[in-house]
DNA sequence: ACTATTTGTTCAACCATTGAATTATTTGCG
DNA sequence: CGCAAATAATTCAATGGTTGAACAAATAGT
């Protein structure tokens, strides 16, 4: 999971070069114009041999490919710019929301390559028959991909729950999910992607942890440490720190929602008084703007919420004041503990954030010890409403990556 | 810092032994009895050619010597076991507190060879004369190592307060420090450690993530993640994530203290209400139990409360549950945000711990979505008072464990 | 005394990187 | 137009570290 590729064990002669292959590869992939071998080998150290060497593999594996050669001033050979491939392996993202099913591929370079979305009310509709309908968009995607010459390579599915190691979805509260196996619903099903050594075939993750992790490797890259706050019916973080999500000892961090913000407050569902949730989810916010709750669709509740406050609406306004300052203790506590410099608000909080940022702010200049030697930024996600889908599927391209080794032997 | 032996850039021939100097001893560390060169490399996944190989360089560089070979049973030739050196490089550990001055060496194998503590109220003293007094203690202990056969390596400072990265303590509010250049005080006296390649000459470093880190390598090994928080006159809290110190984008994680667990409560000097520390700090719980402040000595206030608590008195009682009550909601935050299976107390919670536990329990209970699946332990921290100072110390040397190859280059 | 067994070392083969030399391809200048 | 300078990329013998198999060492069991 992790970006810096440490060799668990032994590191044997292979290992060599499968570390300056993912040495390499995450160079051209981190770089903003396509770099030549020899950009490359004064960036990582090595030998213009070396980099030749690797570049070969790379060229030889599709993961690379070679670019025109960027203008250069000067005299001297010409530069081969070399670029991740458009053409080879991609990544497989799986959305399961309370309102939509969603499907994309994202190719090496982090590019969107297919994106379906299908809107229905998921919360009738029992676990396998969801599972179900998102194994036929895949399969979709699958042949849309290999027309566009991807192969996809592993696969993650984002649910708004807590999942745990095995790929169980222990809870999903608002979509009504318990304990259910995941990966033994779709074993019936064809298989969604190629098997790649080093990538898992499925990886079933928490919804706000995968959105985080688009906004990670959004292009331009985000800092190597935020946090990244999903505001939906329920609240969730997910935590990226030095470059990697932090995921908890059993996968369950980010529960940001049930932080106390009113510690003899309103009861929260969770047991405990006066969470967050409480004052800044989603219904609460509604509800204290006074909107009817009939109009059931999350994100037209926010895009509605969104018009009132722009329109000047009292209620609204004042809504999203209190739910931005309540947001800001629970944010105040976070950064206070992590030190963190970059808070991101994203899900339905990000086109609220207009109104949302400056009580958020307030609070963090109030209670933050550090802030006045560091600023911390608050601002909304860049990635849409379908982030957990995207940053499934990048997460699964970021992890070849990360180690071709495993792609490389696959097809060669 | 961490653990994990992560090349940063190229990976030439020589990383390849240097990664493997680094498998090998870390196994070695992380043994509980002395491993034979035959296990070592069932356990790396190496070659017994090429364990053999490094060991001898490790033998020959004094890191590691051989022990009586550890009895047992059936055929063959006997083991000869393998055991970090109790002679090589040794950690320096420091410590500048409230009311005294600790120094420490630890050894390779995390045993602590040499420890002064000077009691003292340093309030009254200046930076400068503390420190003087610091690099008076350090060089006896320098002195008493050279007789053992150790050499000082590399120091780690551990001040309470906010330090940057160059060595510069910011606020130390306790202390009445505030932005004391630490290195170039110090350098003017002599040097306080040998110089090698890799490790910093001194590190200075909060106090609480310099006990968290001592409480991670203590012996049996703690958990891989865990919080550790240090209950002195401000809170401070150490977080050990998968097995490395995250010190947050400016080194200034860990302020826990300023949670709000009663956000429209007590004005807090840090300019937010109703703090934490305003309920759980030691100037609060002595003022809770209507002890008189005039009995300053911070641990003599813990050891009094621990006296009447144990006698029953019920002020006492009454302080320490409120007390524990507002740790727990502040806990329970943190255990909801990052996951956590372990949290220590340490400081002047540890003799506080048997009143303090039940409260922090029971708001986690009520608090922690996932409790019900997973139990969260809280336990006291089990080095004594100067845990710093030794987590300081041990910093050293297992930045030594996990480079080795820079006291090689040092020593031959 | 002999065999089985396990440990540790030796040595030729192998693999990836290295560094210098070589080739390739352009700009600049007379 | 032609040549020198400059930069990019490749080739190749040398090097350093790991590998695997064979070998030496040392013990327990029979």
């Amino acid at each position: 999971m992790s970006l810096t590729n440490a060799p668990a064990g032994a590191v044997r002669q292979g290992s060599l070069r499968e570390l300056n292959l993912a040495l390499v590869l995450g160079r051209i992939a981190a770089a903003d114009r396509p770099p030549s071998r020899a950009d490359l080998a004064t960036a990582t150290g090595l030998t213009r041999a070396t980099v030749s060497a690797v570049v070969e593999d790379l060229l030889a594996g599709r993961l690379v490919g070679e670019a025109d050669p960027a203008p250069r001033a000067g005299a001297g050979r010409p530069a081969r710019g070399l670029v991740l491939a458009d053409q080879g392996p991609a990544g497989l993202g799986l959305e399961v929301n309370v309102d939509y099913l969603a499907v994309c591929v994202v190719d090496l370079a982090g590019q969107v390559r297919h994106h379906t979305v299908q809107r229905a009310d998921l919360r009738p509709v029992a676990p396998a028959e969801a599972l179900a309908r998102l194994v036929e968009l895949a399969g979709q995607a699958r042949a849309d991909a290999a027309r566009q010459g991807l192969t996809l390579a592993g696969a993650a599915l984002a649910v708004p729950g807590l999942v745990d190691g095995a790929g169980l979805v222990r809870l999903a509260p608002n979509l009504g999910w318990r304990d259910v196996p995941v990966p033994a619903l779709l074993a019936g099903h064809p298989p969604l992607t190629e098997q790649v050594p080093g990538v898992p075939a499925l990886v079933v993750d928490n919804e706000a942890n995968l959105a985080a992790l688009g906004e990670l490797h959004s292009r331009p890259p985000g800092p190597a440490s935020f946090l990244h706050i999903s505001g939906e019916v329920g609240i969730g973080a997910g935590i990226v720190l030095d470059g990697a999500l932090f995921r908890g000892v059993r996968g369950w961090s980010g529960e940001i929602g049930h932080l106390p913000v009113h510690p003899e407050g309103r009861p929260c569902r969770c047991g405990g008084q006066g969470c967050l949730e409480q004052y800044a989810g989603q219904e609460a916010i509604v509800a204290a703007a006074g909107l009817a709750r009939a109009e059931l669709p999350a994100d037209t509740a926010t895009a509605r919420l969104a018009e009132l406050a722009e329109a000047g609406d009292a209620d609204a306004l004042r809504a999203l004041h209190e739910a931005g300052t309540a947001l800001g203790v629970a944010v105040a506590g976070v950064v206070n503990l992590l030190d963190l410099d970059t808070v991101v608000l994203g899900g339905g909080y990000a086109p609220l954030s207009p109104w949302l940022c400056p009580p958020v702010l307030a609070e963090i200049a109030s209670r933050v010890l550090t802030a006045a030697w560091s600023p911390v930024t608050v601002r909304p996600a860049t990635l849409g409403a379908e982030a957990a889908a995207v940053g499934a599927a990048g997460s699964v391209v970021r992890q070849i990556v990360a180690r071709p080794a495993g792609w490389l032997a696959r097809s060669g």
